[in-house]
DNA sequence: CATGTCACTGCAAACGTTTCCAGTTTCTGG
DNA sequence: CCAGAAACTGGAAACGTTTGCAGTGACATG
């Protein structure tokens, strides 16, 4: 049926071996080298990847885990991700969780079936780090980690950015400065803490809310948090979060910057299309993705690393929605 | 290393081919499956993928190959054929092509050494169908296929969708319809064509440009566009020139509708949040995925059917954008 | 000339499954 | 009670590679 390694040895004149070695790097005459790569081409042979796995037990595919490829943050995770990987000579398999422990527990059974050289993963607060040495593999944790983990990992400067924000808030004479963060991950804890930290510096109560980190649940919790006692700016901890917080605010006919100021992370493609643009945290998601390919390989090499921790610094924007009133 | 099946047959005290009817759908009686279940359990056993296709010559992952998945609709539609492949037991393996038909051929001969059980994508116009039959799988086609295609397609109703977008641009009062359509896919053609068709069914002149689908290309060909004779409407074929359009009223202050109207395709998620609210037609991308699944799953099944070609009605949305001046 | 080294090659054994085949037991109908 | 079918099981042969081992010559070194 399919053209195998055989038909190729067999045009060639050599045995299988000699073949494997030609593609491969061992050593081959000249001359063999130029017959193997001619009978390729008049066979038209491909390499049965399964095989060729099954044999060397490697696989040559990362898995790559993440709540939800619509959100922007994880689309250009994963595009970044790709690019390092494809370069690399792998192949990425892509997992949706939806923040749901149970998917996350199925999607690393089938990376651990897959046999994937390497794992690159957005975990779920309830992620046990149990769990994730079982697979066996390398992992290399994006975004989301515990300070203290003992996997390499890729994070933003979460207490520098929030900090930021904060100040910016309070600069431009904001005081009642509430938050919504996203109550599944590592980093939405993260987040709150360190804008909590921040307000107490300046002396102001913190306000801070938790929610599912999708648009709908944000814009329930926001709804709520408005209801209670009105602030004056708002801090939200992804990009989900400030879009549901602009449409409320649309739908409520609440004044940006005038009533309310508007700041968060990650500036999303229209962040500067709205009017007035919307003050956020821009991340290095590219730079995310490059690192924790960089780091996924550097492990897979080296098993026995200490882990390694890459903290990015994140960039302010500054745009109409937190303007001085 | 690794427990194999052979370690479950042990602990089970039966032979791996019973492990393996056991474990698959064979016949086993009630005794024995409680044994091997229970081996599995205890051992720890994982199939390995690699060698159970390398026997059963089937790979249980299909291929997507799209332009880019940052593009919202290509992300939409990746994570609907995720759900839809992992919920009929499948992996997926994706790849970006940026258009570039390099890439795009260099994909396929990945796809065919995978040996995937079948394949969708959104070809660029310069995919001949020739280079397409030669990976020998079953293909689907989405969102971007000629009409008189050999392969299964799904795709919007374009005619119908161009002429609501004219025939609406027209009701509300404009003459001078412009339009920017993709240049490296059949859509993109597609539309135009049929943008100017119902163009000329009103005894309007028409005025098309054509781009490379990217946010900076399209912005750059709508300057020149407005450049050479300022429309009072624009046509965009997809939301990255919606984008791009909108970007570029913001730089030049032109007031939407005022002075120019401004109609795409794509419902971007922005789309609502921006001032005013964008008119656009709304594709059931979702659907497309799910179908493009169904249609592949079923063409597996059963090679010899003829094409068959899916075609799904958009939705026009009507927001401020277009509104009569 | 003897010896060792080196570059190259082929043989054959894996890798972990599934599945064909044949064998054994148990059930069913007459 | 027998024949035949049906249900279940194990043995062994694949699937297409890579790789350890051993063997061949060629060539350099002493």
């Amino acid at each position: 049926m399919s053209v195998s390694i055989k038909d190729v040895a067999r045009a060639a004149g050599v045995s299988t071996s000699t073949v494997s070695r030609a593609l491969g790097k061992g050593p081959v005459s000249a001359e063999v080298l130029r017959r193997v790569e001619s009978a390729v081409l008049a066979t038209g042979y491909r390499p049965n990847l399964a095989a060729r796995q099954l044999r060397s037990q490697r696989s040559m595919a990362v898995g790559l885990i993440v709540a939800d490829i619509r959100n922007p943050f994880f689309t250009q995770l994963s595009r970044a991700v790709e690019d390092a990987a494809y370069a690399a000579g792998m192949r990425v398999l892509l997992c949706n969780t939806d923040e749901d422990p149970a998917r996350e527990a199925m999607y690393l059974e089938l990376m651990a079936e897959e046999r994937v050289s390497g794992l690159i993963m957005t975990p779920t607060r309830h992620l046990s780090p149990a769990a994730l040495a079982r697979v066996g593999r390398p992992v290399v944790l994006v975004d989301r980690a515990m300070p203290e983990t003992d996997f390499d990992s890729i994070v933003l400067d979460n207490a520098r950015a929030s900090a930021e924000l904060v100040d910016h808030l309070v600069a431009s004479g904001r005081r009642r400065i509430a938050g919504l963060f996203g109550s599944t991950s590592a980093t939405g804890m993260e987040r709150r803490a360190e804008v909590e930290a921040a307000l107490e510096r300046h002396g102001l109560p913190a306000r801070s809310a938790l929610s599912l980190p999708s648009f709908d649940a944000g814009h329930a919790a926001l709804a709520e948090l408005l209801e209670r006692e009105m602030p004056d700016a708002l801090i939200l901890s992804n990009g989900l979060f400030v879009r549901a917080a602009l449409k409320l605010c649309h739908e409520r006919r609440i004044a940006i910057p005038a009533q309310l100021a508007l700041a968060g992370f990650d500036d999303e493609v229209w962040t500067d299309l709205v009017d007035p643009g919307i003050t956020v945290i821009r991340q290095p998601v590219e730079e995310f993705g490059r690192e924790a390919m960089q780091a996924l390989l550097a492990r897979i090499g080296a098993a026995k690393m200490r882990p390694r921790r890459v903290v990015l610094a994140g960039e302010l924007i500054v745009r109409g929605s937190t303007a001085p009133v």
